[in-house]
DNA sequence: CTCTAAGCGAGACGGTACGTCGGGTCTTGAC
DNA sequence: GTCAAGACCCGACGTACCGTCTCGCTTAGAG
């Protein structure tokens, strides 16, 4: 019962955060600061959100559940797809500096760790999971490789680029969806199963 | 002139950042906690680092200047060799909470935020121009390719494993190597470049 | 029109900041508190009090506009018997805290202000001035004395018994009454006045 | 050992504490306020006291230890005197806002409320035991009387005219020291005590 | 062999942000 | 229009950390 939270309010405070995000940075981004700016008052956000780390999450991570896949018809589409909206959702300058920034500040294992994990990693995993099964469906791949290897090869480098080169992922996406595709297909008839001999339509588009 | 620094302390500095760094992560690390812990003042610190990033810096990344790659023969050993040293630099959970959280700390471009590059991301990208020089040079490769995705795709599934995943890289380095090296091999023929046909190593299955 | 005031409400709004403000006292009275341990809500009480001190000056001070004055026949009996009165209204531990807490936040003159010195002072006054005008009616007196310097001696010790000494001031009133009479009529007498001679009253020792 | 306090950093604190408190009274007072008006941090005010309370008894009630009891040579100069001190005291508006905001805030017992009750009225206490003993010793009186009945015939008036009356104690020393030191001189005879018969003394000097 | 500049542990300093709490207002749906 | 519930804005509280600044002491190298 009583007055419920004010949908104004809570988006008031998602706008600020994103945008004080945006502008100085996870390190740099104050609670007072957001309070300011959405006009609200410091209890209104901690009635929401317990500590500066769960706002930030709520703000700039918790939505990205990662859309479900679109089957592009081939591994290689649906790799560069899914690589394509992790570039995305990282290349927002606001969750840029929240995802870096919370995993730099949950080093210890916490409830909003293990919701950040969820939100973001497994979701993540769960695609690439998804996009494997299909690829063994089609006849592209003869068995599932180890999804969290795949998980790595794709969101790695995204990140490499993102936070250890700091340059922008231009052109990646595809670049990635397609070697990546590649090498599955190599490792799969390297360790002797092999779909229905579909190989040589991995040599022929390079792009 | 003057009483000259005492060794000691610079490394009782060293010492208790590190082992405060692996303990408490880098959130959670207090300049005044690693002086009490290294039984010296706040003032031989900052005397010596002119901030926590610095001095973070110094304990935890430093020195990891990436040692020279060892010419192992053939590409993929070398890219092996290199994953190799990236996952025991970034495997010290001081050196991995340390990165992580420089990452996230040093939003703003400044005179750390361009030596922690250099010491850590173009020391590495040094290292991959240079095995990409021997590969050409042993005929593994027609061109050298962009140097930028090679350590994006070497580095990337490294942080992606450790920060992502939380998991230990067992075995990756392994597999990161040869998936690479067969990649590039297969991106240069299809460019059209070729060297003298070492291709068939590819087929070679694992290792 | 509209639904009317529920008395309920009313008493127990009182009855709670009463009981709070004896468990807790003034300072440790909170608004939130009063309306939970009375079962309401926080706007039926700011529907009857503008401020935490209006409710409070309502449910401690209000009523105590003191007794009108009973009549003992002597100037001593009368003095005793307005002490007893002071000391039976601060002597509950609900108003004494309220009475104090009120006193020192009421700084600013305001409406609450004046309406807690008429409610609590100038009733008192009102009263030592009518003490006074039948102790000259009887003739204990020549001229009625400074009534605020009565009223100090009056009503000052109570308020340092119970706020300064923090002790119960059991048979305060007795001897503050039969002090204070012999002073005013020692007074009266020194000053020129002189009622027709009761001066021997004073001699009569104790009671 | 370290860095000593700073001696103008206390100097500061307090006398900040004392002009905002008389100009905003004890209600009004923050600690930011008093710390941007001192020009110094908070934490420089919390190393010293541990609240606010701790800070404004530091400020405005702990150095009045009462001055020692200058001897006039008869009981009612020296309570006289004694009646000007504790005007003096709290005629001052910062100790007189601290003094009435304390009380009120120190309902529950305390180590505070214990070192407040000390330094404001255990000294007041042994001013009048001491000025009774004087006047046993001059034969003004024959047995010392309730000690903190003198105490409250002495500071309850002061107390009533400042903060219930809010007038100015003018001319309240004089008065009260004559009448108190009357009274007791009678309560002394009618107890069947009684000096050397300086009794008449009593009787002469008007003023 | 003294003098002196610099290092040292300790800890106070000015700031700034945190997360909590209280006061007084406003809003919802039930009555 | 009142009621219980509870969200809202505002602003103070006391804590913690950063980077700086003394203190009084120790330590080496220059004279």
């Amino acid at each position: 019962m009583g007055r419920p939270r004010d949908t104004r309010v809570d988006e008031a405070i998602l706008a600020a955060t994103r945008e004080l995000l945006a502008r100085h940075g996870y390190a740099g981004l104050t609670v007072d600061a957001v309070a300011e700016h959405a006009g609200i008052g410091k209890a209104a956000i901690y009635r929401r959100y317990a500590t500066k780390q769960e706002m930030v999450f709520a703000a700039a991570v918790h939505r990205s559940d990662l859309a479900p896949p679109p089957d592009t018809g081939s591994l290689r589409g649906d790799l560069t797809c899914l690589v394509e909206d992790i570039v995305a959702t990282l290349g927002n300058p606001a969750a840029s500096s929240a995802v870096l920034g919370l995993l730099a500040d949950l080093g210890a294992p916490s409830a909003l760790a293990d919701r950040f994990h969820a939100s973001f990693v497994t979701s993540q995993r769960a695609v690439v999971a998804e996009l494997m099964d299909r690829a063994v469906a089609r006849g592209e791949l003869g068995a599932p490789p180890d999804v969290d290897l795949v998980h790595a090869l794709l969101a790695g480098p995204v990140f490499a680029t993102l936070y250890l080169q700091r340059r922008r992922p231009d052109g990646l996406a595809e670049r990635l969806g397609r070697m990546v595709a590649e090498t599955l297909r190599l490792e799969d008839r390297a360790a002797g199963h092999g779909g229905h001999a579909t190989g040589s339509a991995a040599g022929s588009p390079t792009a």
